[in-house]
DNA sequence: TGTGAAAGAAAGTCCAT
DNA sequence: ATGGACTTTCTTTCACA
């Protein structure tokens, strides 16, 4: 929320880590970056509060709490103008199973991540999304399992040039 | 990794706080879902090994970063077989602006979701993604924003039926 | 900023149930 | 599998360099 302009590479470590293990301790994050315990305590706290570190979470399982299926659902709407677009946000804010959603530009308005307990459920998530005011094209991605999922890279040392 | 076969409502109700606050103390964590302390690290640690809690990391607002763009691209290969799904995945696999592979069926055979500095270097990934062998069709969806991004729904109490 | 100290809180262990 | 008591270890703040 607060403005925090540069981050340094001491900053960009402190990223590293909590990337990689959200729940390590203050005292070895402190020891892995070379700063100080209160230094590194005040740093962590400064870079969530300025909203650089948007959350830290668990993520889960999905099958493993009986959500057999993620599908990726692309939705292009008849109209792209704001209200269209709001309205549509509006109406699967409340749905549960609708994981995330993300504007895009290209052949389509919305590309959205769903879990459903099955095949069933994932159908009756698509004729919903059917029924929708202002919907003209849903294109479906079932997905049959994830293959990468790495931290955003953090230049600074050989992570590599962003391009 | 083990084995861990049915969640209680203790466990759900440990999986939704960890979620929310993924760096929430044992002590807070056991007061909320009523159970004393070392019963509730013994079963956060049990979720953990299990793989029912895949990871607990933080994550990172791309832009304060300098990822200006996010963007989903669909890939589609000239063959489905496993050789070439496999060949494809080890060739994304080293590249760090790749984060996330999801094998999807439908139109496509993979959802990338990728970052970059800006626009050029979007379609120089994308031009890369071409050079690769096998690779039949690409389509780019650049984000313009995300609008929705909500833990998993977890059963259990008035979360809703996940259908 | 780093250092060291010191209070307070939490984590981790063991045992009885 | 659970909660209680205990010991050890962290977190957090503060004064000082």
């Amino acid at each position: 929320m607060t403005e925090r302009p540069d981050l340094d590479e001491i900053d960009r470590r402190i990223l590293r880590e909590l990337q990689a293990d959200g729940r390590i301790r203050i005292n070895e994050l402190a020891d892995r970056v070379g700063i100080s315990h209160p230094n590194c305590l005040r740093r962590v706290r400064a870079l969530r509060s300025s909203g650089v570190i948007k959350a830290i979470r668990a993520t889960i399982d999905e099958r493993r709490l009986g959500y057999e299926v993620v599908s990726f659902v692309t939705i292009q709407l008849e109209s792209q103008h704001q209200t269209a677009l709001g309205a549509f946000e509006a109406a699967i804010m409340p749905l549960p199973w609708v994981q995330q959603c993300w504007r895009i530009s290209g052949d389509a308005d919305f590309l959205l991540k769903c879990v459903s307990t099955g095949v069933e459920g994932m159908s009756r998530q698509l004729r919903q999304f059917a029924a929708l005011p202002g919907v003209r094209a849903i294109r479906s991605f079932p997905s049959l399992g994830q293959s990468k999922d790495e931290p955003l890279p953090i230049p600074g040392h050989g992570d590599g040039a962003p391009g």
